[in-house]
RNA sequence: GCGGCUAUAGUUCAGUGGCAGAACGCCGCUCUGUGGCAGCGGAUGUCGUGGGUUCGAACCCCACUAGCCGCCCCA
């Protein structure tokens, strides 16, 4: 390791820098206050799990699993029968029904109603809104189904609740694409239905379908191949395949959303990438920002998912926002605006900074910005070797006032407060400082 | 994992074989209690990394690394 090169985040990571912070912790704080007003409650699950938490949950034949995950065996007890795969969590659903099942949520008869925030991890090759280490937001409603878990009235709740909370974000233009893929019989029927259809026309389509054809009949559906559309669109749709239950309930999920004036369209080609989803499925998109990563947020059903390992049963639902793109959107939609307004986007200033003109002033400075900063003022201060010059050029970049601290204001107490916006300078004794900066003086 | 484009100052970029550049930003001075304007001056740097071709490479060639675009996949 006797390298002199510079040290780079690895491929595919990323520093989040103070000037993009502020808005990943806006749209932390805003998403966790609708998940409060929903009834869900937080829950942190480990970024490490066994492989086989993945395997299972998420599916063996999966992109994710079979390619996309960082897996290590564990070193120190590789060796032994206590040796184990581990792996960085690509997703976060499986670690949190692992936990409902390890803590035996269930056995409580309640509804869990349970929501994250953390980075997970695929190896794919980076592009804009798709990266190693990833956030995502998410939330699972997962219970017994004497707890009403299995009902299209939480499938409703769930997409009306990220409607508010993309419309809270200001998120625009948003669009929700709804489908479901029926349970587990409605898709063996329809999986046989198709790789029959498929039979005939195989060979016309492109390498890629024709491999699903055989391995993953239903991922033709999404496949963007222009030449195999025509075919694509004369296959068997999945809604013909749904069986009385499962179209009972679907039809459920829509007349609720109806009834909250949540718009949708029905895309029967919506298929998702992981084996655990079931009924509903759904994904949100936007046109802003992302260019083809366009998918904001996906989720579905998955009442199987539970004794998929090992649990009860425990039917649930569930979606995971890609925090990343949330703020890809939000930042080229303020891009746009402020470009439309011919104008910069703003960065947020304190309400003063202090001014120490000598050395001497120093300490009563410091003093100063501590009284301030106590009495709620985000403030900054400068250093009594700085030319006035640079302590107002410095001033006026990071705040709306500057304080001015000589020795006549030190000896008897009234401050010089200069505000940059109007130009206005007053004079402003110590005891009424604090309220005439936040008056914005 | 596949195909393509790109990598030069803090930032955005110009430079296509012959002294490493511009704008903005930064630092200093004009100007030691009132800045923003202006004038003058200054520093910007392993030209992504490593090799090769050449008298000579930021420039041409190869490899690697990283980012971006598309595919794949997904959030």
């Amino acid at each position: 390791m006797a390298s002199n090169a510079t040290l780079k985040a690895v491929r595919g990571t990323r520093d989040l820098l103070p000037d993009q912070t502020p808005l990943w912790n806006r749209v932390e704080t805003t998403a966790r206050a609708v998940f409060t007003r929903y009834g869900f409650g937080e829950i942190r699950t480990p970024v490490l799990e066994t492989t086989e938490l993945f395997a299972r949950g998420v599916g063996e034949e999966t992109d994710i699993v079979s390619k996309e995950m960082f897996t290590w065996e564990d070193r120190a007890r590789a060796a032994s029968e206590k040796a184990q795969s581990l792996t960085l969590r690509p997703e976060n659903t499986a670690g949190v029904v692992r936990a409902y099942i390890e803590h035996k949520l269930g056995e409580t008869g309640a509804l869990q109603k349970l929501y994250y925030i953390g980075p997970q991890f695929r190896r794919e090759r980076p592009q804009r809104g798709r990266y190693r280490q990833f956030w995502q937001i998410g939330a699972e409603v997962i219970g017994p189904q004497s707890s009403g878990a299995e009902s299209p009235l939480r499938d409703a709740e769930i997409l009306e609740m990220l409607a508010s909370m993309l419309d809270e974000l200001g998120i625009r233009g948003w669009k929700l694409e709804l489908n479901s893929v029926g349970n587990a019989d409605d898709r063996a029927r329809y999986n046989a239905a198709l790789r029959e259809a498929l039979q005939p026309v195989k060979h016309l389509l492109c390498e890629d379908n024709q491999r699903r054809a055989d391995l993953n009949p239903l991922r033709v559906l999404d496949s963007k191949d222009e030449n195999d559309q025509e075919i694509i669109n004369g296959l068997p749709k999945i809604a013909d395949y749904l069986g009385e239950e499962s179209r009972e309930h679907f039809e459920q999920v829509k007349a609720a959303l109806d009834a909250c004036g949540v718009a949708y369209t029905i895309n029967p080609r919506l298929v998702r990438g992981l084996d655990y989803y079931t009924r509903t499925t759904f994904e949100f998109t936007v046109t802003t920002g992302l260019g083809t990563q366009n998918a904001l947020l996906g989720g579905g059903r998955y009442d199987g998912l539970s004794e998929m390992l090992g649990g009860p049963r425990a039917p649930g639902i569930g979606f995971a926002i890609g925090e990343d793109r949330l703020i890809l959107t939000l930042q080229a939609q303020a891009e746009a605006d402020a470009a439309a307004a011919g104008t910069t986007v703003a960065e947020p200033k304190l309400d003063a900074y202090v001014a120490p003109l000598g050395k001497e002033q120093n300490p009563a400075a410091l003093k100063l910005a501590h009284d301030l900063r106590k009495a709620g003022l985000t403030v900054d201060v400068g250093d009594g070797s700085f030319k006035l010059r640079k302590s107002f050029d410095t001033a006026d970049k990071l705040a709306r006032s500057i304080v001015l601290v000589g020795e006549d204001e030190v000896a008897n107490g009234i401050y010089t407060v200069k505000n940059f916006s109007n130009g206005e300078q007053t004079k402003i004794a110590a005891a009424e400082l604090a309220t005439a900066l936040q008056a914005g003086a």
